[in-house]
DNA sequence: GGTTTAACTTTGTATCACAAAGTTATAAAA
DNA sequence: TTTTATAACTTTGTGATACAAAGTTAAACC
């Protein structure tokens, strides 16, 4: 039986889930991008990035030159984290398809 | 790019998710092996059921004799559902351990 | 008839996603 | 050097909903 009181939940909302996916996919993002690509309003990006970020999963970069410029990305733990949220997607699949 | 916004919030949310793993996997449950497999509250577990009840993904079966006994099972629609679901979540661990 | 049990309903609360509007700071334009 | 534009961020309000707890109903067994 999968156990999903480990489903963490800070991954599992779908806003913060697609963010955590293209992190994970690469390295680093613009504030910007993610905004475009996800399509979600400002305030709602960056609450759910602080969200992350105060859980360790996500850190920042700031652009000193130029016009200012946010880009994030996963934290060590943040990587560790969607790997073990990963494995359980698996499992659901899994179990899913028996 | 996966696309979010099909991910199915009615199968997203944690205890819907796992009682449609959980349907997924076997038949038929009781109400009672539901919730004590999810150690969920009746009224928080019924609530869940109704609701994916109301999409057309959950259907029962009563037992007529003997004590009152209520079985739950995927319908075809909640079946293929659920698929789809799990068709985005094997896109999440694609990318995500790319 | 009374008790137990399973399923179900109701009610209240706390959380939270999300949008919209407002703020700050910097850079480019004028 | 004032103005304008832009990117990031904050604040506020609202609606939705997960969840628990307590109450209700109906059937079966004593």
């Amino acid at each position: 039986m999968i156990d999903f009181d480990k489903l963490d939940k800070t991954i599992h909302e779908k806003g913060r889930l697609s963010i955590m996916t293209m992190l994970a996919s690469r390295g680093e993002w613009k504030f910007q991008e993610l905004r475009d690509q996800l399509k979600m309003s400002d305030g709602n990006l960056i609450t759910h990035l602080r969200c992350l970020q105060k859980v360790g999963y996500v850190s920042t970069e700031k652009e000193l030159k130029g016009r200012k410029v946010t880009k994030y990305l996963l934290t060590r733990s943040g990587k560790k984290a969607f790997k073990g949220y990963l494995r359980l997607l698996e499992q659901i699949v899994e179990q899913g398809s028996s």
